[in-house]
DNA sequence: CAACCATGGATGATGTGTCAACTATTCCCG
DNA sequence: CGGGAATAGTTGACACATCATCCATGGTTG
């Protein structure tokens, strides 16, 4: 259900917007930002991604006009994302029509007491994957936020 | 909550066998055919894998040894798939380690209630992804089997 | 201040998924 | 039998994720 639950979700975004799911994930995180502008680590953290692999998705962004990279002044290292005008015209048409295929897909179909179990549920399996003594297995466990868990996915079309 | 499931499996599986959850899905069709051969195609369909994909990750697979093809003789397009005895090898070090990572992760934390209740949140999403109507935003809707839904991963594990 | 190490980030190689052709065989219909 | 279709499968180009490595800057300690 999950693997078709994402395929279509990707198929529907990338059928009528041109940009993917990943990207539409970054073009949120920036829209979420008063300057649109965000550090790129910031970015990574909060996706949830590994540096590499948001630096290799911002270049082919980059590439593809939606966002810019800029210098950041009080870090010489670092530097910024931020959102262009066809980024932003971009989530500006993706989100409505993903926010209504959500929706559709998934919280038409449930009741209010089956939308509370789905969150209790993925909380506790949420809990367990973040705390701790998985890091038996794996060696890098970031201890992270553990709240933006179902509604994390529709809250972010939402905004 | 669901990447963070899938990567975590992802990265147990890798770690102490050395095979992907891709890979693994493959073995797990094959030994759980009498023979241990199957048609390209039929594993396609039962993965829900288009059949690039399949065609891809087999030629990778053969490369490692996993698997080997093999022609047919009923129908001279089609060609087999056969575990050979490091694939056999492969999944069966795998699959203990993965249904009990399964198990700890997700179902030691759930009541059976709580299990029902996502089995049938997953049957409803899956079947409305399944059935007809979701064809209007994408022209490929298969009508496939609506069986195969929380059960499918740690059924296939433990067999 | 100098040596050192941690941090922010980019890069290249490789494995993986998708899409669009393409080939070869089989099926079907006249 | 001959000529399309449909089917089984491969291939190549490209988007994407991961890993290891690298580099520059910044912070820390002597």
């Amino acid at each position: 259900m999950q693997g078709e639950l994402n395929a279509h979700l990707s198929r529907q975004m990338s059928a009528d917007s041109d940009i993917s799911m990943a990207d539409f994930a970054v073009l949120v995180q920036l829209t979420d930002t008063p300057d649109e502008r965000v550090r790129v680590l910031e970015l990574a953290r909060s996706l949830n991604w590994e540096k590499s692999r948001i630096s290799h998705h911002l270049g082919r962004m980059v590439k593809r006009g939606l966002v810019a990279r800029e210098g950041c002044a009080s870090d010489g290292r670092g530097s910024y994302v931020v959102l262009t005008q066809q980024g932003r015209a971009a989530i500006e048409a993706a989100a409505p029509r993903h926010a209504e295929t959500v929706h559709h897909l998934v919280f038409d179909l449930l009741g209010d007491e089956e939308v509370a179990a789905l969150r209790s549920i993925s909380e506790k399996i949420f809990t367990r994957l973040t705390t701790g003594e998985c890091a038996a297995v794996v060696a890098r466990c970031d201890a992270d936020d553990p709240v933006e868990v179902v509604a994390q996915e529709c809250g972010g079309a939402e905004a």
